[in-house]
DNA sequence: CAGTTTGTTCAAAAATCCTTGAACAAACTG
DNA sequence: CAGTTTGTTCAAGGATTTTTGAACAAACTG
């Protein structure tokens, strides 16, 4: 329940009220979900948590963004998933509330592991399966050319492979300084 | 105008239809793009592009993908813009014909080029909007708070500019084996 | 246990993105 | 120049994705 003054309407305590400056931050988060592929409410909710430092709840998202049950049930989970915001069980409070993860390094693995990974893990199947097609071709011209286009992409398969480890490490680099990180 | 024969009804040149293992190729672009934030006709028209050797005019690719002209000519064109597509004359005719670019490096520094540096330069308008925001924030604690988020941002556009160089040439590491490039 | 609070699910509505094809422009051809 | 060929553009329609909110389940509370 949001407390409003009887005077001017506006919410009397800060952290009921979202900042210019934090709506600046929520639209560059809902601009970034955005062109990952993410929906824009997860960007939304995200960049939110990312400007807070105290834990808020779902109801607390909900009016803060202005946005329904579902979206922020939904997102919240999607956001768990990808590594991007964890749960905070505040003591003597049934609900749960939610913090943002900072650290690039673990958003960015976070994101490799459940977009970038399961990408890599299908190619291996795709490219056996052209491979099987290829005995079934009859014209002898197309199945030469056939056999080349699966050694070109698996060449790439194995070097996007090779990539994902050197961008988890690049990131990491001084990501927050010197900072034990017990994975 | 394609050829059929009148007693199967199959095409009869080889170059006017899709082999099944060019089929599961396209199909492979067609979700690669998809993942990559692109339209999926675009992943089509390059996977198909990618299985030929011959350079395929704008009638031919729509009729072996079954695909409006707008779609191919949209589609050819953001190809060419990202470089993943380079067109050819042939003598002697007055259509153009396309051609896959199959070197990933050049694929990944198109993709980047035309992707990610964008949202990069973005990123720069954006920090300073925040920062200028910054100074409207009455709460003082906000503010506090808001400087901070923004000295994470700032560190982590730093982070990913400096990512971008890496993964161009990682990639391009053994990319074809020994070739020279005259970018 | 009846009532409340918290969070999930999912079908339908809304918003967004992609494709189509007709109209157009440009360049050639006889 | 009238006609053809080639390719672009863009409004309308189709397809897909996202959001909503009502119905539900689970866990607590008095």
């Amino acid at each position: 329940m949001t407390i409003y003054s009887v005077a001017d309407g506006k919410k009397i305590e800060d952290s009921l009220k979202v900042d210019e400056w934090e709506e600046a931050v929520i639209d560059l988060f809902l601009n970034a979900a955005n062109s990952f592929g993410l929906a824009k409410s997860y960007g939304q909710i995200y960049g939110l948590l990312f400007c807070r430092d105290t834990p808020l709840s779902m109801d607390e998202i909900m009016e803060l963004l202005q946005i329904s049950k579902g979206s922020a049930s939904q997102g919240l989970r999607a956001l768990r998933q990808l590594g991007a915001v964890s749960t905070v069980f505040a003591s003597g409070d049934r609900k749960e509330r939610f913090v943002a993860e900072i650290r690039l390094r673990k958003l960015v693995s976070g994101f490799l592991r459940e977009q970038a990974d399961p990408h890599i893990e299908k190619g291996v199947a795709r490219l056996k399966q052209i491979e099987d097609l290829l005995g079934n071709t009859n014209s002898k011209n197309s199945q030469i050319r056939g056999v080349r286009r699966h050694e070109i992409l698996s060449g790439w398969h194995r070097q996007m492979s090779r990539l994902l480890p050197w961008v988890k490490m690049i990131v990491g680099k001084s990501d927050r300084l010197p900072q034990k990180n017990k994975d």
